[in-house]
DNA sequence: GGTTTAACCTGCATTTTTGCAGGTAAATTT
DNA sequence: AAATTTACCTGCAAAAATGCAGGTTAAACC
């Protein structure tokens, strides 16, 4: 016997009618009928008369009424306590690039931790990435977007990289007017074969014929030898943009833009803290659109 | 939400594990385990662990067992309601040949009848048959097999057609030793044009050349004309066996065997009632092989 | 540390359920 | 009496659920 059934039963029995029930249940009315056909079977009564007024209960259909609307309340209980742990609160575990995470989520994560206290966050902000498909994170901003797997996913924002280099670097060093210019000079670059995406691989586009010479797989390492003073390199603007004295080089020549992707494994994009921080990321990178592009 | 997402889930919260809950269920463990992410989705929380050991109850988990327990108690109870009014009630209309209603089902009905008193029976026996795909019956017997339709059919019995005459007709009439002597006698026989069964066009088969003299649609009416001395006719021995003034033509010559088939509506194939009745008749025939072939 | 095992999960083929178009029959209307 | 309406049901195509074969992974074992 099929709960289910159950469930049909009720609703037509209020109803009275196949095509009314069937309305409420979202459903076509055929299949309320075999529903209801089928309980008739599984329990060897006949439930229902059918009429040209529509389906009226016999006296044994009458007698299970009651007790199937006891099984609804509960039902309805059950929901109510789930909705009520739904009140955004748990674990969320976060997959992101290591300078989105560091130098733009972290600062302003705490926006978020105040508006839902019960809510915790691994945030996991490596250079590589961090799988949703093999659940080793709830949700992930990537670089490329994934072609297959149980995962929801959608374009968060684009974001532009240009060259950068410190003050110190640049006095005392031969003027840069053009690219050609940077072949004097010390480049920074992501080591070519630890490269996680290839998305990362803008340099050969960018800069052709230039070769890096002081190479990290990290982003972040990238930015602090750009900071001492070590030679230029092509960062993100929103990771340049926190600090002052990295000045841009060549604006109009050297510029690239990506994306980020926010990607959701399916079993957990219903659960409201996710939705909520979904819809936080969203947020943040809108309003930050200008340190972004 | 699914109703039994629910009962699947406190299956598997006391099995502890996939495959053990699966087979109480008699479903295989991936359709358990996609029952119970559904469940995990609609409610928006996660309700186990899914550990080396097992699955694990999380603590809003445990905290539905108990609901849903009581969910279970009531279903087990309308299966109890349900069963105790199965106890043999109720009406069935049972639609059979003519012959073999009134000859051979009505004289035994009793016996069904006296076991089963809350049951009542409409015995349709009519020269026409009665369509269970149509509603007219919620069970039929018939010459031929159905090929279509929401049926449950099965093979009742054979029985055995043979020429008879009354001694009355035979006395003073040209003596009979062959077929051939058939051409100076007057034949009972179905109008042709009547017949509402292609099994019961036995007529120019078993007696080639010869055309019946005087005809009815009514096997009864055939059975009559022939005990009142009118004509040769070809019957059911079942029936000609209940009249004694019936004498049995050419026995060796004139023979032709056919079928009865049970036809159960499939959606009251599984009622107590209609159960018992199909017993019944396979009883009645099995004990009646005799008179049947 | 390497190998094995147990519990679960993914992807694809098969089966079942559902939706849609149209048919049926009884009651109502003309 | 014929036509119309209403409520439900049948058969077939499409969608969803299920079963099966094999893959994955973490813990247990050697």
């Amino acid at each position: 016997m099929h709960w289910d059934d159950l469930k049909v039963f009720l609703t037509v029995s209020r109803a009275g009618r196949l095509e009314t029930a069937a309305a409420a249940l979202k459903q076509d009315a055929t299949t309320t009928s075999r529903h209801i056909r089928r309980l008739e079977q599984d329990l060897g009564q006949t439930l229902f008369e059918r009429t040209r007024r529509g389906h009226v209960l016999t006296d044994l259909g009458e007698a299970l009424v009651r007790q199937i609307e006891e099984m609804e309340s509960i039902s309805i209980g059950i929901q109510e306590i789930a909705g009520r742990n739904q009140t955004v609160s748990g674990r969320i575990r976060l997959g992101v690039p290591e300078g989105l995470g560091s130098q733009f989520i972290a600062p302003r994560l705490s926006h978020f931790t105040d508006q839902w206290p019960a809510v915790e966050i691994d945030l996991i902000a490596l250079s590589g990435y961090v799988s949703v498909p093999k659940r080793e994170a709830d949700m992930s901003i990537l670089l490329t977007r994934p072609k297959a797997g149980r995962l929801k996913v959608r374009k968060l924002t684009d974001y532009s990289l240009r060259l950068y280099a410190s003050k110190d670097y640049l006095k005392g060093r031969p003027a840069i007017a053009s690219t050609r210019d940077l072949e004097q000079h010390t480049l920074i670059g992501y080591v070519d074969d630890l490269v996680y995406s290839p998305q990362l691989r803008y340099f050969e586009d960018i800069l052709p014929g230039l070769v890096p010479r002081i190479c990290s797989p990290s982003i972040l390492a990238q930015t602090e030898l750009a900071r001492s003073g070590a030679g230029l390199c092509i960062l993100p603007k929103f990771i340049a943009s926190r600090h002052p004295e990295l000045k841009l080089v060549l604006p109009d020549e050297v510029q690239v833009t990506r994306s980020f992707w926010l990607v959701v494994h399916q079993d957990v994009q219903d659960f409201a803290r996710i939705r909520h921080l979904s819809d936080f990321l969203t947020a943040i990178t809108a309003d930050a659109r200008n340190i972004l592009n």
